[in-house]
Parts: C-alpha cells; sequence; structure tokens
DNA sequence: ATGGCCAATATGATTGGA
C-alpha cells in the first residue's frame, strides 16, 4: 500500500498537476493540504473517476484538508480533539479496511506560526499540544496509523539548505523543534529519514528569490509512523521533480509503502 | 545588487503563506 501527502496549494488551481501526479505514483490514499476550497466546490468527479473515494474538510479562502483513498472509508472524523471555538479547517482522519486488517490515517495542515513571537505562534504551539494529545490516544489502539501532512515544521538543520535563514522562524525555533521532537518520542517514526541520511531531501522551496532555481528548500511535510505502520515499512520517497512542472505547487509530494495490501 | 511569487477575494489592494 503506498500513501502519499501533498499541499497543493489550492486544489482547483492544480488539477492537471494532481490528476497526472496520481496518474505517474498510483497512490491508495492521498493526504491533499491547503485545498482552499469549500467542501461544495471540490472537485470531487474527476478523482472519482481515477478510483478514488473523496472525503473533504474544506473551508472558504483558506487552509482546508482531503482524503482521497482507492479503498472505501469505513470512518472519517473532521477536526483535532480540543480547539474550543477554533474553525480552522487543518485536520482529517479516516479508517480503512485492507485484507491485512485496518489502517487510519491523518491529513493534516500544522499552523504555520508566523510571526512570531505573537498569537498565530500561541495557536501553533497549542495545535501541537492537542496532536500530541489525539496521539497518545490513538496509539493505545496499536494499529498502522499513518500521520501525515505539511506540519510546517523543519526538524533539524539538515532539513533546510540554509538553516540559519530560519533561526528566527516559527518553523524552525527551538520550542517548535521540541514539540515535533516530543511527537516523535511518543513512538513514531519519520519515514523519510528513516530510508535515507541525505542532507539535500527538501518538499518545499519558495516561489520568490528563485529558490527552486538554487534548490534552496526545506523539508516540512513528512510521514510519521506508528511503530504497527513502521514495521511494515519498505519504501519513502519525495516526488521532487514535481516542483518544475508547470503551474506547481510550492510544495511536491511525499509517499511511504507499507507492506499491506492495497486494492 | 540581499530582490525576485502565488492564490483568493465584493478584485485591481489586501491578506496569508513559509
Amino acid at each position: 500500500m503506498r500513501i502519499a501527502t501533498w499541499n497543493v496549494n489550492s486544489v482547483r488551481q492544480r488539477m492537471d498537476n494532481l490528476q497526472a501526479w496520481l496518474t505517474e505514483r498510483q497512490p491508495d490514499i492521498v493526504c491533499l493540504q491547503e485545498i482552499k476550497c469549500v467542501d461544495e466546490a471540490f472537485p470531487r468527479e474527476p478523482l472519482e473517476a481515477l478510483g478514488y473515494n473523496v472525503a473533504v474538510h474544506g473551508q472558504k479562502t483558506f487552509n482546508g484538508v482531503a482524503l482521497l483513498s482507492k479503498l472505501p472509508f469505513d470512518e472519517v472524523k473532521l477536526g483535532l480533539h480540543g480547539g474550543d471555538g477554533d474553525v480552522q479547517a487543518r485536520f482529517l482522519e479516516a479508517l480503512v479496511s485492507t485484507k491485512d486488517g485496518v489502517v487510519r490515517v491523518v491529513s493534516l495542515y500544522l499552523p504555520n506560526g508566523n510571526p512570531a513571537p505573537g498569537n498565530k505562534y500561541e495557536y501553533k504551539l497549542k495545535w501541537m499540544d492537542r496532536l500530541a494529545n489525539f496521539l497518545r490516544e490513538r496509539l493505545k489502539l496499536e494499529e498502522p496509523l499513518v500521520l501525515a501532512g505539511d506540519f510546517n515544521v523543519i526538524p533539524t538543520p539538515a532539513d533546510a539548505r540554509r538553516p540559519e535563514a530560519w533561526v528566527k522562524d516559527a518553523l524552525f525555533l527551538p520550542p517548535t523543534r521540541e514539540k515535533f521532537r516530543a511527537l516523535l518520542n511518543l513512538g513514531l517514526t519519520d519515514a523519510i529519514r528513516a530510508v535515507s541520511d541525505a542532507s539535500d531531501l527538501y518538499t518545499f522551496w519558495d516561489y520568490q528569490a528563485g529558490a527552486w532555481a538554487k534548490d534552496d528548500g526545506i523539508r516540512i511535510d513528512h510521514l510519521l509512523l506508528s511503530p504497527q505502520a513502521a514495521d511494515r515499512l519498505t519504501g519513502a520517497g519525495i516526488d521532487r521533480h514535481v516542483r518544475g512542472w508547470d503551474k506547481p505547487s510550492d510544495h511536491v509530494p511525499v509517499f511511504v509503502d507499507l507492506d499491506i495490501a492495497g486494492r
């Protein structure tokens, strides 16, 4: 089974790229972020025509997450617990059944947090605490769980071409990295780091300042695996070539292969 | 020379992104 994540930066602007990439990479489950539309405006039909079931947690203008799955959804849950009055669409959880048992998948869009310090950074840190609380509960189930999305976290200096440029940024400040490590310390595996020690693995290149041409990237899109998923990890990769396509997102897809029956 | 973009919106300027 192949599970992927991609911050598409507007799904309606990215349909050509999305359809081309789905055909090329053939993922079984896809976590999308920053769809930037309400549920009714999500382009369901062309994706269903490619064989995907669709679950959407949208919002007008900003944020928005979705899940595509070749397997039907047994359960779908919108939103992250603990956000009293939080209306931002950033979290979508689903359970699917396979011949090898259930798989739980989360598509998440963790808050950016800039400028830091400030209200937005406080919201980011609280959101990360809520995510840790969610994980503590779900890990008790001892299921294969894939927590995938745009975490807006640069975990270590090796995950940026120019780490010095990010030292005062909400994506790289010590409290951000501490809370990301706290997630991993609950027992999760960073899939890309499990398969490679390379220092040039990036998933985002800014539209500005020729970042792509200079390979001035950062790794902020992650797939974190529960022990039951990590034990079945057979591969992982970043589709960086997609950043070179026409009308690209500023993020590229990241995927894992698990030794679990797919379709 | 340290800047250069992109998307959505009661839209031609502002907000958010990272």
